[in-house]
DNA sequence: TTTCAATGGTTACAAATGAAACCAATTTGG
DNA sequence: CCAAATTGGTTTCATTTGTAACCATTGAAA
């Protein structure tokens, strides 16, 4: 009879592995801040860009757009970040860090990239090549949002 | 000021991927017999291996506990497995996969595996290999589970 | 034994999520 | 112009999820 190993099953393992590097990672800003995913990307993506809408922030990591409404009304509720009405459009609205989020932002970014490096010395030189080139390779080739 | 780019940022990479591949993937199953991705691996653990403890299929298929005892539950409700007490150990049930069970994992086994085919069809050979390969690279380094 | 800790599994509750409905403002096509 | 469709964003509701409490059973220790 035909079966499927699981455990060699490349969409299971790509997502077994993603949730074990984020589950990691995610304790660096949970335990620091207590923020949440959505709430760690909206400031990621707005310490990276200055100024964002929601909806830019929504494409640029990936949220759906309650997930962003969210986020965004929790970083405000938290004085992280201010929400700027456009000139022209008025359905729009700026989104920018105050110096506390930009602070918390500062803070975060050292945390990130030390975690990030960290998690590829622990492969050696091919094998970290292979995980981003083979990364690279599958975002190109897949409708990513 | 020192920024950190969220589209390089791997683990952000890694996490996005999954879902786009998983999402995928999901929509087989789902499609197919509605099944949610907790029942989807307790089929694809069932149907792998013969007969498990709820346990194990946690173990196995990187599931919480609750979500193995809430899939089982709708699989034994579309009669899709049963569960047989242990001999000597009253707390433990073997689950197995009944005729429709089986059925329905034979269906979804040749799905699955085209769908990990056409995936890295995409993909050039070397990339092939650097995906695989650097996820297993991964893998071994992160105690997973 | 009798008690206490550990284990297999379920359930209750709260938090996170997504789909769809919604509001307001803007654009488009007659 | 003006109705209809679109867009930015929020809210409501149902579903999914995780944490923790829980029940029953077994194992270990005294």
């Amino acid at each position: 009879m035909d079966i499927l190993e699981l455990e060699s099953f490349l969409p299971y393992r790509l997502y077994r592995l993603a949730d074990a590097v984020s589950h990691e990672f995610s304790k660096i800003y949970k335990h620091r801040h207590g923020l949440t995913r959505p709430e760690w990307r909206t400031l990621a993506g707005l310490g990276q860009r200055g100024t964002m809408t929601a909806t830019a922030l929504g494409e640029q990591s990936a949220m759906h757009k309650t997930k962003v409404s969210r986020a965004v009304a929790e970083l405000e509720r938290r004085r992280w970040l201010t929400r700027t009405p456009d000139e022209n459009d008025r359905r729009i609205e700026h989104l920018t860090l105050t110096k506390a989020g930009l602070a918390a932002y500062r803070e975060m970014v050292p945390l990130a990239k030390a975690f990030e490096r960290e998690l590829l010395a622990r492969l050696g030189a091919e094998e970290q090549a292979a995980i981003v080139s083979g990364v690279a390779a599958l975002e190109a080739k897949l409708t990513l949002g």
